[in-house]
DNA sequence: GTTTTTATTGATTGATGGCTCAATTAAAAA
DNA sequence: TTTTTAATTGAGCCATCAATCAATAAAAAC
């Protein structure tokens, strides 16, 4: 069956099957032979294109924060004011691609793995300083210097515990819910900075 | 060597020793051996006392939950007014006591356990009405409900995204900079209600 | 002093799962 | 046509652990 440039396409699949199975599981506790599965291929294959399952782990984290990072991107272009800069940030962490089941699963379970390893925990923090200048972008105009840091590091730690709470799926907040309360203490905040 | 009335001492001396032996490594994925090593005493006397270890699992989480809500019912009874009841919840939150590495490291540990394990989920179900009916016991005297519903939504998300922070120890929020954050907040809050 | 009960462990079992490797297929290159 | 090379896998090795069990030691009960 060997067709010529299977790995893009296998790459692909495993990494994709990686996150269902996460999603799915919870937990990166899934075996080779799962995600394989999953791929339609076996688990020798899998160990053949990433080696050894933590890199496949990586190559999964770094698919997710490349697609986070690139829908910021064009969010942040659409963005004409700073206002709309901040919302735009926000409005991405919640949208249908970004906040659904499996990749929130697949998020916190990273968080986790992070503990253990280094290379995992190096890619969180870009993810984080990513984030954090992403918010200043806007907010260094529409705050003090001091004040605008605050706001986003709040902001980044709303956004992280609301994504835990969604992993835990009570039936808490929904993305728009969970978007308006971030708005919600955006705009409490930006006017009562006006008011002084 | 056996004096007896041993177990609930060896009980007691698994549960911390799980617990320090999650908060070293920040995941779940430590053996029984580990464990019981950490103890003193054998693995085959950790299965003895508690079975299989999901139950020493449990127990542990068990434990941290009762001693956050018997730090929280002492914190509250201190507090008179509304206002102060409040606060008094998010400082329990953020205690010498509670937000230690470990403590911290193995919350998160069992945040993602939580999706794989029902008996897991149900414990931080508990965890969130109380830490939610605590919060409103101070804010329905403050806001109207809606909004004092949305401002304990906010709150507690706030506090499980400075946790996951902190797990990842990138020198970020220590405590008294992340209580500060949600009193800064809830500030802005109550005195955009009162103006409002 | 014998028996029962509690405390305790080393050794063992059994299962799971990551990873390797030799073997197969078929496309592409020579 | 022959040879090389990419794609692919089943079978199996090996390590790790959770869980069990039979055995030991000493306190308590009788």
């Amino acid at each position: 069956m060997p067709k010529i440039g299977m790995e893009p396409l296998r790459r692909k699949a495993l990494i994709d099957a990686t996150i269902s199975a996460i999603g799915e599981r919870g937990t990166l506790d899934v075996t080779m032979s799962e995600i394989a599965g999953r791929a339609g291929v076996s688990a020798a294959l899998a160990h053949h294109y990433f080696g050894a399952k933590e890199d496949l782990l990586q190559a999964t984290m770094r698919y997710l924060l490349s697609e986070l990072n690139a829908d910021c991107r064009t969010a942040l272009k659409l963005g004409t004011t700073p206002r709309a800069r901040v919302s735009a940030v926000i409005s991405v962490n919640f949208s249908e691609k970004q906040f659904r089941p499996e990749t929130i699963a697949a998020w916190l379970a990273f968080y986790v793995e992070a503990q253990k390893s280094p290379a995992l925990r190096r890619l969180l923090k870009v993810y984080a300083r990513r984030l954090h200048s992403n918010l200043m972008s806007g907010l260094s105009a529409l705050l003090p210097r001091s004040e605008a840091e605050r706001v986003a590091e709040t902001t980044a730690a709303l956004i992280d515990g609301l994504y835990i709470r969604r992993a835990l799926k009570d039936g808490v907040p929904d993305a728009t819910t969970a978007a308006a309360l971030i708005e919600d203490y955006l705009e409490t905040k930006l006017a009562d900075a006006k008011a002084g």
